[in-house]
DNA sequence: AAGCGCTGTTAAAGTTTGTTAAATTTTTAA
DNA sequence: TTAAAAATTTAACAAACTTTAACAGCGCTT
């Protein structure tokens, strides 16, 4: 379901479009730019997963983006991709953190696997890729910042409530389990952590009263569904 | 001081000579074999960090030899180098498994830096601890001078203080384990160095003001969380 | 309908964290 | 070497968060 998502910077019209309908029909979710500037305002406000980079831009070179880039996230894989083959381009752009170079003219197949490649070695904390914000109804959660919007009305939950309605978002109109949650959240899933979850459950209630089309219902012995009609 | 150890598989024996002369002056622990056969056989008697394969060679070529190394060892890189620049052999390299693929000519260096991009994605913990800038909303921290950009506002952090951002940057929009950061920065995690790292917490909290988008979170009973939204 | 375990809710108790300031240690400068 | 300055730790109290307690109500089983 979550698609990889690629950020794309290529200031040829042609090539850019055509590289962003080919990943797109490989199953990814890439987003194209045609300047180091655009790329990078959009870059820090959206979660990626790769970022591929012309490396001659108008704006914003892509040398300059990827140190840019670098600064906000070190993590996140760069290839850069260039009509340049000079020896002193390649090395400048591993300097400037890149795992891949590739010099046109390349297959489209190539590059595809050179992606993969990447994806392969970094895949393993792909978890931060989840998702963090949830609509509830009216409300919209943000489980990354702990906030509760209604409206304009703000509210900033702890960790412990965040944590539970992650779940029971993650799980929306589908039951919670309660030794899930437990194990999940409190790791012991002994009595007292039982009746701690209860008293939770009780706040969020209290939370997402304003709206009537949301509830969290018990489902007797089992857990806790939370619903929206 | 392990030194990384590479397995170079090239049957020209200018080039092998020259490779392994060039890496062992880097620093690495590299063994030169004339085949893929050769190759092989050292490979499942040894431990090796990275292989670097000619394609072309006589008695097992390094496609073979790369599906051989695979079916010991998933997880080990393996870099081709090559005349051929063909794409179908380039996509059958990756095929094989490869994590990169060189043609030739290339230059020694170039083939330096794709060996350290991909140990930056193996060796989990070198990367991280090499960065010293970074983006934090508007501010612009650099650890190595301890120096915290806000515009043209430039603020001299001290060592503790210093240390604890840095270590909140490489765990960006992740927690940041209270007793990791304590036995990081003041070896030892007991209850008055506790408190002063929730001191230091105040003060990072009062760099970062001027920035809504930058925040730190306390994680109850686990630690913080600085995220960027 | 009675009994027992499960859940709802509120409040108190216990723990962790936020913050400021004083005390102590370390560094700097004379 | 010593006094001043800076950095760090400790103390103290307030605030926030989580757990425990207590009691009331509900739901399933018999």
């Amino acid at each position: 379901m979550n698609k990889i998502k690629i950020l794309l910077a290529e200031d040829d019209e042609n090539l850019g479009m055509l590289l962003r309908e080919y990943l797109i029909a490989k199953s990814y979710d890439c987003s194209w730019f045609v300047n180091g500037d655009k790329a990078y305002k959009n870059f820090i406000k959206n979660h990626y997963d790769i970022c591929i980079l012309d490396v001659m831009m108008p704006v914003k070179d892509g040398f300059t983006l990827a140190r840019e880039i670098r600064m906000t996230n070190a993590e996140i894989p760069i290839i850069f991709l260039t009509a340049k083959s000079f020896k002193e381009d390649i090395i400048e752009g591993f300097k400037a953190g890149a795992d891949d170079y590739i010099t046109k003219p390349f297959s489209m197949e190539e590059m595809l696997f050179r992606i993969e490649a990447i994806l392969r070695r970094t895949k393993k904390d792909a978890s931060a890729s989840t998702q963090s914000e949830f609509k509830i109804g009216e409300y919209i959660f943000n489980s990354q910042t702990q906030v509760l919007k209604y409206g304009k009305e703000e509210h900033k939950l702890t960790t412990k409530e965040s944590e539970l309605l992650k779940l029971l978002c993650i799980n929306k109109n589908t039951i919670l389990d309660r030794n899930f949650a437990l194990k999940t959240i409190w790791i012991d899933d002994n009595y007292f952590n039982a009746r701690s979850m209860d008293v939770y459950i009780a706040k969020l209630r209290k939370y997402l009263k304003d709206d009537p089309k949301v509830q969290i219902i018990n489902v007797h012995g089992k857990g806790f569904k939370m619903i929206e009609n």
